[in-house]
This record gives structure tokens, sequence and C-alpha cells, in this order.
DNA sequence: TCTGCTTTTGGATAGATTAAAAATTGCATG
DNA sequence: CATGCAATTTTTAATCTATCCAAAAGCAGA
């Protein structure tokens, strides 16, 4: 199933009232901002494209929504480690992927793997605890920057 | 091998001097904070038990020698997800681990998981990268902090 | 030991992020 | 359509972290 831009904004504004929350204009208007610009976006990027578009959001409406969202795994967030956390729309379908960053240019690489999420998922027998959600954080250099074979 | 404290400081010590870095007060001293309480540390928490100690040791200071460490993999940055990042001695023996944040109690549970790594290890082929590092964190509910079974 | 050069350090500073309090707005009800 | 309550938003301030720069300290050679 294909879920396009305006999908999502409408299935994350009903998820959002489903759960509770009234419909206010900074929230719907940072959903729309995250799903017209699918990359990682900067919450101060989110703040400034909504500026630049005339709308008054306070920086810590941004940064609460995308709390929000975060916590509703309705966006991901993406840390690169540079002391910027980035935000980008999380697709259902079990779309469920984590990223490389390179360590050379800087770029986010998101990748998928089964093996990786079995591994996790049996840890919750090992380590006797209740894992409700996981981060993989991979460090080094993507295909582009990797040394060519016999350099 | 078993690594002590004391073994920890040296070796951190000699590795930094090997990697060109000199002898400064601030880092010795940051390195030894570190060795004295294994558990995850935080810079300013590091600085508070220095100034305690008598130390005067700029916060500048602190960060900086903790960026170097974990750039050297003689500490390991534990990021709990709380906007503070906590660190912690690593030491060379294979240690590698990783946490599980309990979102209940707001624990942290070191484990390490050869299936995990296996797994990560494995994805350097499939995404044609060159795989330096890797940073795994679950969240979920600890042992004590799990609802019983039947309840 | 003295000199010169480079690294290290500490304070000030700026940016990113979060928390708390005050003001505003949305929604249900009459 | 007005009203009241509660959620939402903004403002403000605090905290965490990284960077800049001048001063101090370490290291090598004379």
């Amino acid at each position: 199933m294909v879920m396009t831009e305006t999908d999502w904004i409408t299935h994350t504004l009903a998820e959002l009232q489903q759960a509770g929350y009234r419909s206010g204009g900074a929230r719907t208007a940072v959903v729309e901002q995250l799903a017209h610009q699918k990359c990682c976006l900067t919450a101060q990027e989110i703040f400034d494209h909504l500026r630049d578009a005339g709308k008054t959001v306070g920086v810590a409406s941004v940064y609460r929504i995308l709390d929000v969202l975060t916590e509703m795994e309705l966006v991901q967030r993406v840390d690169v480690g540079d002391g910027v956390s980035r935000f980008e729309p999380a697709y259902p379908s079990g779309d469920h992927h984590h990223h490389l960053i390179c360590t050379n240019c800087g770029g986010v690489v998101a990748f998928e793997d089964v093996e990786l999420e079995r591994a996790i998922s049996r840890l919750s027998d090992d380590l006797d605890a209740v894992i409700e959600g996981h981060d993989v954080v991979l460090r080094g250099l993507c295909s582009s920057c990797k040394p060519l074979p016999g350099t």
C-alpha cells in the first residue's frame, strides 16, 4: 500500500484526534510541514519554514508537537549525532527502518533488516523485559564515501 | 582479562598519549572521575564532583574531553533520551554492550547479544558500506517494572 | 634551565532543547 | 450564539552542549 503525502496528513491528524488530542493550529501546521518535505527536517527548519509561510508558531510548540508525534510513532526521530535532532514522517505500513550516518559526508542512509529486528525481539525474553521500542544507529562510510576496493 | 579501575586509567591515559595528546590536568581529572564511578555519569555530574574535590575544571573542558574520549572509544556515550548524555568507561576486552532504558523507572540495564552484533556486522555487506560503530537503544519495561504474568 | 612553539584549558558566549507559567483557543453545553 | 472548562499555544527562562579566544601550561631543543 502506497501512502501519499495527503494520506499521511489525514492519517496523522486522525490518529491524534483518536488519541484524544484536539485540533490546534500549530499542530496541523507542523504536520503539514513535515509531510511536504519527507526528508529529515530539523525542528528549527520546520520553525523557519512555517514562519516564512506566514504562520506564527512558537518554537516550543514545534518541539512539543514533535515530541508527541514521536511518542505516538507517527514521526521518526533521527539523531545524527551532530547535536541536532531531525524528524521525518513515519509511514504505518510496517515501514520500520533505521539509519546509517556517514562519518565522512554526514549523509543519512535508511535501511531495514529482518535479522536485526528478529534479534531484538528475541532479546525481550533474554532480558526478562517488555520491549516497547528500539533505535539502531550505525556510523560509518556510505557506499559513496567508501574507499574503492583495491585502493 | 579483568581490568581494574586503575588499569583503565593507565590504559586510557596511555592511549591518549599514543594518539599524540599531551597530558593536561583537566583531562587526567576527568578520566579519574570517570573511573571512580563506573555507572553512567552526566557531564554535569563529573563537573560537580570535580569541583567538590577542589579541582577547578571548566565545564567546556569536561565536554571537550568527553568528546575526545568518545571519539577514541575509550568511553561510551549512553543516550537515554532524556536530553542528557551520560558517559561510562569502555573496557577494551570485548566488553561491547548496549542499553535498555526503562520507560517506567528510568533505569538503565546493560546487555550484550551475539545475535544482534552478528546481524549488524552482516549489514555492512547489504548496505555496501563500511560500518565503524553502532548504537542500539531499547525502550521498555525492565524486569522490575514489568507487569507480573497473569495480572 | 631558558626559549619558542603548540596544545590545553577556562570563561564567555551562542545555539539547541526543554520546562513552567501565562494567555489563548477549541469544544461541548445550554 | 454565549459561556465555561480544559487543552493548546506562546512567552519566558533555564539547561545542556559546543565553539571561540585569550591565557596558561606542556614539550623539545639549545
